[in-house]
DNA sequence: CAGAATCCGTTATGATACTG
DNA sequence: CAGTATCATAACGGATTCTG
């Protein structure tokens, strides 16, 4: 594999993962949870409804993310990750590894 | 491990990768290698002299490269990664299976 | 050769108010 | 509740010029 093809495919990851948000709302959802918008909104106060709703489109638009609907009113709409979205976070594990190690050195 | 904590881990190497051209000069120091300055612009034609340094710097803060400075003229500055970067490199590995897989899908 | 400094347009993010 | 719309700002990246 030449050093170009591999950065590009990394590249992709980078771009599905790059957005402030996206890994917070991925580790939020991580192990089969489902939570509601507002549910969300609690879990990562910082956030603003149009980033997190932004971020959670990129992500269904990537694969990573199902959007359910439950037509109802009010209104109930739930966020869980597909199976791409949980292999993405258990592909993550050995950077975590590396980052764990990079800090207890310093 | 919290689903906060992760993140935070994941987001730290996040914002070590994140930078429109940190993977491209990550791979291609990749294996040992020691480039130039200039040889870097001629490997990366599409980056700007600007944004190659400041990548660099930012790399070199970060622990992944390392800059040697031969001390004549004409100046002669060598780049290559240090060990952190090189098990970085090897670290990605899950993250581009992960894509590769996903590609092939598509 | 290997940068530094500056200007400038684009993109990303955030705050706020409004709606079916 | 789960968004949308609008405006403002900050971060990012690129082109150009200059220098030890």
């Amino acid at each position: 594999m030449t050093p170009l093809s591999a950065a590009s495919g990394v590249e992709n990851v980078l771009r599905i993962l790059e957005g402030r948000w996206k890994l917070v709302i991925l580790f939020h959802l991580f192990g089969g949870k489902v939570l509601r918008f507002s549910d969300l909104e609690r879990a990562i106060p910082a956030i603003s409804q149009k980033m997190l709703i932004q971020q959670l489109r990129q992500m269904e638009a990537d694969g990573i993310v199902r959007r359910i609907v439950h037509h109802q009113v009010p209104p109930k709409v739930e966020y869980c990750l597909t199976d791409w979205g949980q292999a993405l976070c258990r592909a993550l594990d050995a950077l975590l590894k590396w980052a764990a190690l990079r800090e207890a050195e310093a």
